[in-house]
RNA sequence: GCGGCAUUAGCUCAGUCGGUAGAGCACUGGAUUGUGAUUCCAGUUGUCACCGGUUCGAUCCCGGUAUGUCGCCCCA
């Protein structure tokens, strides 16, 4: 085992039992998105370099540790494995001029890639699912974002998601606040960590998230960013909490909620969860109002967030969801050779009518095949042997009812049959349920 | 990147106070020779994560590495 090449740290095989959580839940989030009226859009996984440190920021943990990036060594260019999805969005939108006529709004869903430590809902290869509105300047692009999230919530059957929201101000707010930030912990230097003295002067705003009780003193004395909003800022924050408030949603504003990218201004939000141990934020975004001007587009409103994938997934386990598991509707039992040859032919008949149908491979006497027919949860066993071969038909067996209903049915009439039995199938089952 | 804990059959785990290992499930075959899921019988399961050290001898003790996990950091 251990001389056999193992899949990288943190980037693990999403296996079969697994992947069907993943197709549910792809299936739930498409169908929510379509609802809302977003289009997909896919951008690659390679990018370059520059375009994350423009986005993110020079000195943002993302950027100073965590990314994939290496030179491609067969023309220099510097690249990067998206560490998040915001940035080559807002790229392909600047690159084909997507919101030169009209707002868009629009999704993507796929890995993303940090070099972090990995443990339980946070992997060195991750998913995310991103949704950007691309061209909306108002509060309303904001909070519908946030609705869509309850919905979604309850959509996956998940409860217990919380939201927390807050706003950022614009830059020249921030700017002011900054200022009296950095003159504050100054004045308080013996009370910070070595983290916070670092980004003291890069980027203070992050001091104020910080986790370290022993700062929380000094942060909690520390001037406050709501005081320095101005009007525009302040009514975009009230009208966007207005909405949630008409929606009945409930939130917490959390004051200290700051954004690990820097593109976001205004509106900031977090839904979090408190069963997933140090990973309890499942979905987060904002407003990032600068970011096209700042990728050299034509400057435009914008507003996105990002859930992990991963994170969601594994709630919706531990919430006892299920993927419906439909086994196939036919397995198809053979031996001999005439016999094997009328498989081909039966199953493929039946696909043709849009049944779906396992075929015995490997061979095997009759009763391991039957217990294969049996495991694959199939409702029909077709059973083929050298007397149905000569006589042109097959054994039609009913796998989920009681007693023996086996019976011979000639090859052609095979498929309706069978689609018969399942439409009385499905009635009956209606029945019980109404 | 830092600290703690873990790593035994495909899966979930037990165990050996240091003398190379077991259960359940799963799997394979059989119980009137062409028929499953129940029952009964039989059988295979493994370099006890990897590398090195101590020892007559290590799966067990020690060190390192890898991976996972919990917390920190950070984040989805």
């Amino acid at each position: 085992m251990s001389n056999n090449i193992q899949a990288v740290r943190g980037m693990p095989d999403i296996l079969p039992d697994e992947a069907e959580f993943w197709e549910l839940f792809e299936d739930t989030v498409r169908s929510w998105l379509k609802s809302y009226g977003y289009r997909p859009i896919r951008m690659p996984i390679v990018e370059p370099t520059p375009l994350f440190k423009r986005a993110i920021g020079e000195v943002t943990d993302i950027v100073e540790k965590e990314m994939y990036s290496f030179v491609d060594s067969l023309n220099g260019e510097p690249l990067t494995l998206r560490p998040e999805g915001t940035a080559g969005c807002v790229r392909a939108v600047i690159q084909h001029n997507l919101i030169a006529q009209t707002p868009q709004r629009l999704y993507y869903m796929g890995q993303m890639f940090r070099h972090e430590r990995p443990q339980k809902g946070r992997y060195r290869q991750f998913h995310q699912v991103g949704v950007e509105a691309l061209g909306f300047a108002g509060p309303d692009i904001d909070a519908e974002m946030i609705l869509m999230g309850a919905r979604l919530w309850d959509d996956l059957g998940l409860d217990g998601i919380k939201l927390q929201l807050n706003t950022l101000g614009q830059p020249e707010e921030r700017a002011r606040h900054r200022a009296d930030l950095i003159v504050y912990f100054e004045q308080h230097q013996d009370l910070l960590d070595e983290d916070a003295k670092r980004r003291l002067h890069s980027n203070p705003l992050r001091i104020l998230d910080s986790k370290n009780p022993a700062m929380q003193e000094v942060i909690v004395g520390a001037p406050k960013l709501i005081d320095y909003l101005g009007e525009a800022s302040l009514e975009h924050f009230n009208a966007v909490q207005q909405i949630l408030k008409d929606a009945g949603l409930p939130f917490e504003i959390n004051p200290r909620l700051v954004r690990g990218l820097d593109y976001y201004n205004l509106t900031v939000f977090e839904w979090v969860t408190d069963r997933l141990g140090a990973q309890g934020t499942v979905c987060a975004g904002g407003r990032y109002d600068g970011l096209v001007g700042q990728l050299g587009g034509k400057a435009a409103p914008a507003c996105g967030f990002a859930m992990g994938v991963e994170r969601l997934i594994a709630l919706v386990r531990d919430a006892g969801g299920e993927p419906c598991k439909r086994g196939t509707d036919v397995y198809v039992v053979h031996a001999g050779e005439a016999a094997s040859r009328m498989a081909f032919r039966a199953a493929e008949g039946l696909r043709d009518q849009g049944i779906d149908v396992v075929l015995h491979c490997g061979g095997g006497s009759f009763k391991s095949q039957m217990k294969k027919a049996d495991a694959s949860g199939a409702a029909f066993a077709v059973i083929i042997g050298d007397d149905e071969a000569a006589a042109n038909e097959v054994s039609l067996k009913p796998m989920r009812e009681e007693g023996d209903g086996q019976k011979r049915v000639p090859l052609e009439a095979l498929a309706d049959t069978i689609m018969n039995s399942m439409l009385d199938w499905n009635e009956e089952n209606e029945e019980e349920e109404a």
